[in-house]
DNA sequence: GCCGTTTTCGGCCCGACTGTTTTCAGTCG
């Protein structure tokens, strides 16, 4: 089983917690978390890369020596330097870390003085009432400390994006409530559209004597202040989330729309940036000396930086402060570009609604064409078509195109990829439709080298058009399984084959990386709403952030193809 | 420990809030 990449950064980061705990150079264990970020975010695996000969101090934030720790870590598993630091500081004090309000030089003080090791051992302290006699604490540390760690749950997820929307469209609208506002915007990862948000930044410009912070503060959903300044308060609501909330003059709106956008490391780049040409960037805006130059927009930020503009969605230093300098940015795909929908499920299998309300419900969205693409016989547990009543549904196909002229049904059937890479029905049945999807839905886990065989050989039937939710992870709930995806690429572009970007807000397969993976291999995608009913159909605007954070525009997605066009594709 | 369009050495993003201080360290984002 090779080393996942997830493994190699979480040594890494536990690494860095523990040198800092011992008061190691900050900018060494910085560098262990940089590189932890590295790996982490990787799209690739670093065995592969290793198995391919590839030169790991060539990845950003990897040097010669961590490179070679890398290798180690891959080919034994093994991190000496850990094993060596955790001889001398116990391991468990990196989880203290993942406490609020704890970091690594008041983690050392308790350590010291009242030997705690462990949340265990905190606990007893905190109970005890011996915390608050440490040098540096008090009362408050002491009954903060307690208060966390009743919360305290271990790994905090993060949230899906479509509920962190339910959670901040009310919030929103009740800040706009409050007197003396003028703007407000969402920041943060929620902006660039990320599948899931740590918490929630939110951006307000107000007049002077405004009342924003106690408005904020006496949410009804609030339940714990954290922190509440004046331009700056912290709270957790009632679901769990935190909600950050900054008030900044409206001259450095745009300065702190980006700073608090991020992503971090996108900010850091342009900061870099910015000190090369003599600037200063902050939340204020751009600064000359003490001059301000920009930052009333984000536009006039990045224009200082001799930049065009950067979409939200592209912030993740990734390549784009680069392409933006070469005039190379991506024109991002938009929703209105979409024209059809090449996955949807009817009554016949595990749908909600009839062929006829799926239909009009795509017409209503303005969409060109409609694939229903029900399950294949194998997935019984979603009653499965055979091919007897695969033909049924084709009549009714039939029956129903003949009868309308503002959306075509196409036919299709989500097909089940057999174990062994077999399509679940035979070619007799397929060739009979527009085009074929084709998908894993058990055997999740085959190793590595079988799955991915078992994947090209459905990609070799030449009925097969797309290959649906190509990882099979369902976010917080179920990894990808094990297999070669870069792989799988290279053969569907030799081969013209789509990939699916399932737009199921707890699929989102493949991943923003992913899907700028495939566009460089030049493989097409098909954004895809998997709707199980009517109104998941809206889904698709999910799809479409995930697609323009893996830069994809309008000419690598299949369904923004007119009709014609896209049968044309599917051509045989 | 990483990195370099003035650098292979000497830098490494920076401002707000809290609590425990009596002028600031620690933490966070």
């Amino acid at each position: 089983m090779p080393v996942h990449n997830r493994e190699i950064a979480d040594k890494f980061d536990r690494l860095a917690d523990l040198l800092e705990i011992e008061g190691a150079n900050p900018f060494r264990v910085r560098a262990y978390r940089n590189a932890a970020r590295t790996v982490r975010g990787y799209p690739r695996a670093m065995a592969d890369l290793i198995d391919d000969g590839e030169d790991l101090s060539e990845l950003p934030d990897i040097g010669d020596d961590l490179a070679e720790k890398i290798d180690k870590l891959v080919e034994s598993g093994d991190l000496p330097l850990l094993d060596e630091v955790e001889q001398r500081t116990p391991k468990a004090l990196s989880e203290l870390m993942k406490i609020e309000g704890l970091g690594a030089k008041r983690i050392k003080a308790l350590h010291e003085a009242l030997e705690i090791d462990t949340i265990d051992d905190l606990k007893e302290a905190a109970e005890r009432g011996d915390i608050r006699n440490v040098e540096g604490f008090g009362d408050k540390s002491e009954e903060k400390i307690k208060q966390r760690l009743v919360k305290y749950a271990g790994d905090e997820q993060r949230t899906q994006l479509i509920e962190a929307e339910e959670i901040a469209k009310p919030l929103v609208e009740y800040l706009k409530k409050a007197k003396g506002l003028k703007d407000i915007a969402i920041a943060g990862s929620y902006r660039r559209r990320k599948e899931t948000v740590g918490d929630l930044d939110i951006l307000i410009t107000a007049k002077q004597d405004a009342d924003v912070m106690d408005h904020f503060t006496d949410y009804e959903e609030v339940d714990e202040i954290v922190s509440k300044g004046k331009t700056r308060s912290t709270v957790y609501l009632r679901c769990g989330m935190q909600v950050d909330l900054r008030v900044v003059p409206q001259v450095s709106f745009g300065a702190a729309q980006h700073y608090f956008t991020g992503s971090r490391d996108h900010n850091i780049a342009v900061r870099k940036l910015g000190i090369k040409k003599g600037y200063k960037v902050n939340e204020y805006g751009v600064f000359k000396g003490d001059e301000r130059i920009a930052g009333k927009t984000e536009k006039s930020v990045y224009k200082k930086m001799d930049l065009p503009y950067i979409e939200p969605e592209l912030r993740e230093n990734r390549g784009e402060l680069e392409a933006a300098r070469k005039g190379e940015l991506p024109k991002l795909i938009e929703l209105d570009d979409i024209r059809g929908n090449l996955h949807a499920h009817t009554k016949a299998t595990d749908g909600h609604d009839s062929l006829k309300k799926m239909a009009r419900a795509a017409a209503e969205r303005g969409y060109e064409y409609l694939a229903i693409t029900d399950h294949s016989r194998r997935l019984a547990v979603a009653n499965g078509l055979d091919e007897k009543r695969l033909r049924k549904q084709l009549d009714a196909i039939d029956k129903f195109n003949g009868d309308q002229d503002d959306i075509r049904i196409l036919k299709s059937i989500e097909v089940d990829i057999l174990e062994d890479g077999k399509l679940d029905l035979p070619d007799s049945a397929l060739k009979e439709l527009d085009f074929v999807l084709c998908a894993v839905h058990h055997k999740f886990d085959l190793p590595r080298k079988k799955q991915t065989e078992r994947i090209l050989r459905a990609l070799d039937n030449r009925h097969c058009h797309i290959l649906a939710h190509p990882s099979g992870r369902l976010i917080n709930e179920r990894e990808a399984y094990e297999f070669d995806l870069e792989k799988i690429l290279e053969e569907a572009a030799d081969r013209g084959r789509a990939i699916e970007l399932n737009a199921q807000p707890d699929r989102l397969d493949l991943t923003d990386e992913s899907c700028k993976m495939a566009k460089d291999l030049g493989v097409k995608i098909s954004i895809a709403t998997d709707a199980h009913s009517a109104t998941d159909l809206d889904y698709m605007r999910f799809g479409i952030d995930q697609a323009r954070r893996g830069w994809l525009e309008k000419k690598d997605v299949v369904n923004c193809l007119p009709l014609e066009k896209l049968l044309k594709l599917f051509e045989r």
